[in-house]
DNA sequence: CGATACGTTGATCCATTTCAAGATTGGTGG
DNA sequence: CCACCAATCTTGAAATGGATCAACGTATCG
């Protein structure tokens, strides 16, 4: 269900960075450390517009024009295809992901963008990202640093398919939103909210709802976590990063960015 | 066996662009038509150095700094990780592809880039892309395009790991690599060579070894392709795409990025 | 001509799918 | 507040794809 648009001093909520209400967690996440507070300034103002959704909503369709990007305010999101009457999930977005700003470059995208449960987004025109790309190399290349984290995940998600059995890709999936909701601050000591369904997971992780059903159970009664009515809770994170094999480095956690800007590349280190 | 580097003027074999010779395959490829001729010799002269390998060489190792950016101009490539003592293959490139571009600007891959067979690749120093950043917002994008293709080709690979058993994963990786050594020119009416092995394969579609075998063997008997002694044959090219559930919108094949140009970003189309 | 990488085969075991139901939950109107 | 509905979650039994272990063939090359 849509909910309508926003304006843009609807600052109804409490936000923990009041200056940048729409992207406090994108600069929150990874980039922070490597832009000053001239191009923070420079990101919110990319969005001038938002929307709430209440219920699942298809924001971007497969093969549909773009002339603007989204970013997740609030709430989760996924990329979805559907073939031969089959979803499959794609990649899951949490707050401070700009969840398609290859768009921007693309134009087109392969795949759907859904929300999922209570979701706020924003959008930035193309225009606006244009002007970014022309005026400022730094911030563009921090941009396009961003669309690349997205293909850091994906090749993740492919190991993990190549080589991990259903419940270790359910941990694994588990272990990196955690991860992710972490570093915008949205989880806390014993687990975190998320909203999707059984069916939802089993999507993404390549097996039937039903082998889903069971696999959540096992993780459940292996004391590795509970997911039910839209949270999640671990016991033991070491317990359950270890059943998924899982290694956050790919996640670029903590200054990774912040050292690509420290290089100075007009004097490029040497390995 | 690395086998030195080569002279910039080094054109010892008959190239079909004579103006291009390392970059012939990439402009010929997705991006030619977007690129004016003076943008095609600024990507030209992005590469000062090449290099020849006549078996596996590890380009850049996973973790390590990279301060230049690889073009692969003859044969192929593999991304791949090692864990747990396990080799995954997360990526495949064919020549034209500027296959670690993302290092640009992430500085450090999570995986290994990994040369397979016979192969000739070039460099360019992350300094002279830093150049075109500043100077070229237009080949900017188009080179943001090029890294943004490859999450397309990952996520396609997601979904065949989500959706195909064994059997259609290799027909799925054949036929995508069939049409991308296409539209470099590289492939003729009954297939292209392809110096992967076996356990190659296997990695890549995440199997064993074993598997692989009987899977090469099934798709042999049942004409749908023959995989042998670094070449792939196909009879029946439809009979091929049908078993691997093949559809190759996601390679952005032919004008896409064409049409994006024509888009004019400062007067963005409207959906 | 022996080493070494690559490909092939068979038997057994386990993970996952499939089909077919049934139980629980949250939200709805009466 | 209850009855009901639809989505979500749960369970069982049978069939299958793929892994694993243990060999054995076969190219190719110095």
């Amino acid at each position: 269900m849509r909910m309508g648009h926003e304006p843009r001093e609807g600052g109804n909520r409490l936000m923990s960075d009041q200056r940048h209400p729409l992207t406090g967690q994108f600069l929150k996440s990874r980039m922070r450390d490597a832009m000053t507070p001239r191009q923070q300034d420079a990101v919110e103002g990319l969005f001038q517009e938002s929307e709430r959704f209440s219920d699942s909503h298809t924001i971007l369709r497969r093969g549909q024009l773009a002339n603007r990007s989204t970013m997740l305010v609030e709430g989760f999101m996924v990329r979805s295809i559907e073939e031969r009457g089959k979803r499959h999930v794609v990649g899951i977005h949490v707050p401070g992901d700009f969840v398609d700003l290859h768009a921007y470059a693309l134009k087109r995208l392969d795949h759907d963008m859904v929300t999922v449960g209570s979701t706020r987004v924003a959008y930035a025109e193309h225009e606006a990202i244009e002007r970014v790309v022309r005026d400022d190399p730094d911030l563009t290349r921090i941009l396009w640093f961003a669309t690349l984290l997205d293909g850091a995940i994906q090749r993740e998600w492919i190991m993990k398919m190549e080589q991990l059995p259903a419940d270790g890709r359910l941990a694994h999936l588990i272990a990196e939103i955690w991860t992710r909701l972490e570093m915008v601050g949205l989880s806390d000591q014993h687990g975190f909210g998320f909203p999707l369904t059984q069916a939802d997971l089993a999507d993404a992780c390549g097996t039937t709802a039903i082998h889903m059903n069971r696999i959540v159970r096992k993780l459940r009664t292996a004391n590795i976590c509970d997911i039910r009515r839209g949270r999640v809770s671990v016991d033991d994170r070491a317990r359950l990063e270890e059943a998924a094999s899982f290694n956050g480095d790919y996640l670029f956690g903590h200054g990774a960015l912040a050292e690509v800007a420290d290089l100075d590349l007009a004097r490029p280190a040497r390995a």
